[in-house]
DNA sequence: CAGTTAATGATATAATCTATCATTAAGATC
DNA sequence: GATCTTAATGATAGATTATATCATTAACTG
């Protein structure tokens, strides 16, 4: 993401947790940009490394992990189990309604890209967990799969 | 799973690992039971103790480790990453293709539910993985749920 | 400025998993 | 059957991800 959207989109994120009454600090925000800056999910312990290399900023684990609880209760930072790492939401950039947006992790190298797909399609997922008695958790899936340079390296 | 049903599953599991070259040894078989007879998915360290209660065989966790490997290579058991659990191939008891079948995992009591789903909508869903220049891993998703009973406890 | 809450730090520890080397068991060859 | 070889398992150490808990510091409030 280029610089100027990151900076706008960190904005953005100060404001929305200003009218929840909830206070972006710095730290929180050295979190957020790590996040926002890069295309791979990371670990709460590579955002550490993140934040020394890049800010000087020595953080304990203890502490991000507790940034990263709070973005994601702000709703800013979704954590991607499949992969145990972080990525900053997409939608503090772009906020129109594309669709449904999923996951695609690579195995391989953790890179993270989102599609959109049919609202249809997930209706109908929808309809099948629900008939076995089961609820979505959320209609983003997040989907095991090999990127388009990992799969030529792996061959 | 009724008990005759896992019996039998374990011998079509020795059949065809013998085929295939490999000893589904005791300790093997013991960890593939323990999954078999189980509807939830089980961790590593689970197993150790199942095994433990259950057999009186005090597996060391790297070779649970180990087991749940070489079982995976046979196609008799499958990780969920999102759990980071394992659990018994549902075709080792039905082979028969009814579909693409699908994970759904509790998020809270982790009890797992296979459902199938169409084809046409893995193979749309495929498709839109393509154009993004990834490759699915499998077609088999791990979904994100909360089953019935956990969403009510919940409410 | 005193008191309170919010944020962060420090420490210990749990859970999952991998790497590596040692040992034991099983199978093959003579 | 003794020996050689490979397969299977054990033992130990350590990496990675994560939580629990208590202490300290910063920020806000009256």
């Amino acid at each position: 993401m280029s610089p100027s959207k990151v900076q706008a989109a960190i904005k953005n994120a100060e404001n929305s947790c200003k009218a929840r009454g909830a206070n972006l600090t710095n730290k929180r925000k050295q979190v957020l940009y790590a996040l926002l800056q890069s295309d791979k999910a990371r670990s709460a312990y590579e955002l550490v490394d993140y934040c020394k290399d890049e800010f000087g900023e020595t953080l304990p684990p203890m502490s991000v992990y507790r940034i990263l609880d709070f973005l994601q209760d702000e709703h800013l930072v979704h954590k991607l189990k499949l992969a145990n790492k972080y990525i900053a939401c997409s939608h503090i950039t772009c906020d129109h309604d594309h669709g449904v947006v999923q996951f695609l992790i690579c195995n391989k190298c953790q890179i993270v890209k989102e599609i959109t797909i049919n609202k249809a399609m997930i209706n109908t997922l929808q309809r099948g967990v629900e008939n076995a008695g089961f609820q979505l958790a959320s209609p983003q899936l997040e989907i095991n799969c090999l990127c388009h340079s990992c799969k030529n390296k792996a061959a």
